[in-house]
DNA sequence: CTGTTAGCGCTTTCAA
DNA sequence: TTGAAAGCGCTAACAG
């Protein structure tokens, strides 16, 4: 570490270190001792420590953030959201990842407060109620991303809605004879609301249809593993939880020589660039995850200075119409 | 902050706070203390404070980390290599993007640096004078990725041995007017290294060749808008500077109704996912970006503990032979 | 095995 | 405007 310390600096200007410590910090200094202190300074190169300022002052300019992974395009786009508006406020990332483990989350919370950060952004898998108590307990703002819960700070992406606009999309194509290849329920968000939004569309709006679930993982691989149990059930369209899974089950139809969308129509959620290259390119619905970290930690940076304006935020939703989907005509008028 | 310190638990058990202490670093306490203390700070939820302790020994299980941009699949991989690393051995990663800017990654590294990390790992664009008297100054250990230097700890992929190999491979398909859709020279590694292993091998073992440079990002988009540019050289190959560039130009090429790999080849670098699915799925060669980062992160834990056991290590390159290249006979046995 | 003591480098009263 | 002094919470000799 830098050896020379405000001491240094104070002898070496014949001063007392507080005056140092006054002219690092903006208190009053004579013009003369000023000029000293700053040519010291230049000259060694000091830096004050930051553990030693740290263990008197209260803040860190840290702010803690836990993710469930990270080679995730979702999770990288949140990540640079966070970045910008950290970078702006000269706020630094201490990044810990949960390893999608919900237990672990917990723990990478407890050592992150530990650690002396000023705030906690966490992506959550869940709110439980550990989740809860830690946010009672630690004397310093969390605010929850991706899940729901009144009793925290939190914003998320609208999954639910995203799931009935989508059904609504394919309503309107049609399709009445759907597969749903969904992740397991562990997953609130992708696996719960996304999920319920869309079958909530077609039972308030549908009288004939079916919907059947088939349940794979997020993986490219295991979508495209699972495609030979959606075509058992011989739908017109499958609604796939991610534009990876959507990926994968593409590739499984393309090598099937089942035509897309002639055959079946496919869409998926995320609004990744990639879908957009694909031939045909995917029907997805677009999520601003950019946005979602920017506000988030715009939010825990107010709650740090203890500004209370939360507003109420909406984050964008956008329905993208690729070529996946084909309308398959019938009564839909 | 959690208001209980080490003196708050030794009162509680009538012992001094050296005890305590020692407790929590494993130095000599009785039997009946161990259990006193143990239970005071279950009790108490008591969490030692990270700066006093810091203040007080020298290494703060910290890891300071930079990359060039955070929602980019090669950063994200090895972001991921470096956390599984750390996690096993209790470091916690303090990041820092420099967004592209060659200065500003100077500043990230001393502000990290100024944040007491322990080591830090570069993911460098280019290692300037500038970055060289960085990595002299600091009392802490530096390894760059990304780029090579002798006077500095670097590891990176064989991005020259990439382009030779990928060039061998477009030769072995009778390829001989080709277009290099690449970056400009400012990104070493892509803009340089890679280029120049494919120029090479041909410089080397082809008579009659032509390859037209074509510049364009690595974005997608701008991919897709030079593609006109790369068909007026009536290539019967392209090599793509990234997969992603490849994307961008399959999308193009696509529209224009230019059948791949049938009347033109195309190929890239990267080996991601995405690539796999596209139809005719993408030639490419794969780098273990997630090996990369946990090797740079087991050297910089060594260098930390001052062992000095940089063996030699080789990034895995692997040729994924797609169907977007086609044989177009020739002279070629 | 335990308590006393002396700092780590900095900020912040307080009195001058 | 300045310096002396106290102390943030912890660790590490040292003497017992």
């Amino acid at each position: 570490m830098g050896k020379i310390t405000i001491q240094d600096i104070a002898n070496m200007c014949q001063v007392s270190k507080s005056s140092v410590s006054r002219y690092l910090n903006g208190g009053y200094v004579s013009e003369e001792n000023k000029e000293k202190i700053k040519y010291a300074i230049e000259k060694t190169g000091f830096q004050s420590n930051f553990f030693a300022k740290r263990l008197k002052t209260k803040n860190s300019n840290l702010i803690g953030v836990v993710i469930p992974r990270i080679d995730s395009i979702t999770v990288s786009k949140v990540l640079n959201g966070i970045n910008n508006i950290c970078e702006e406020n000269n706020y630094t990332i201490l990044m810990q990842s949960s390893n999608l483990d919900i237990k672990k989350e917990i723990s990478c919370i407890n050592s992150l407060y530990n650690q002396g950060v000023d705030g906690i952004i966490v992506y959550t898998l869940d709110i439980t109620n550990e989740h809860i108590k830690a946010y009672n307990n630690l004397k310093i703002p969390i605010i929850f991303l991706n899940q729901k819960n009144d009793k925290v700070n939190c914003i998320c992406i609208d999954d639910y809605k995203a799931g009935y606009i989508m059904a609504e999309h394919f309503y309107k194509n049609n399709h009445k004879n759907i597969v749903f290849l969904g992740v397991n329920e562990q997953d609130k968000s992708v696996g719960i609301n996304r999920k319920k939004g869309f079958y909530d569309f077609y039972k308030q709006n549908v009288k004939d249809y079916t919907i059947n679930f088939v349940e794979t993982d997020f993986s490219f691989k295991k979508a495209y593993n699972m495609g030979e149990n959606v075509i058992k059930y011989k739908p017109t369209g499958v609604i796939c939880a991610t534009d990876n899974i959507c990926l994968g089950l593409m590739l499984y139809l393309n090598e099937q020589g089942i035509k897309i969308p002639d055959e079946i129509s496919v869409a998926g959620f995320g609004g990744y660039e990639v879908s957009s290259v694909m031939k045909p390119s995917i029907t997805t619905i677009e999520f601003d995850y950019e946005l979602l970290g920017k506000i988030a930690t715009k939010n825990i940076l107010n709650l740090i200075k203890n500004i209370d304006n939360q507003e109420k935020v909406d984050i964008n939703l956008k329905l993208i119409l690729g070529e996946s989907i084909k309308n398959i005509g019938g009564s839909y008028e």
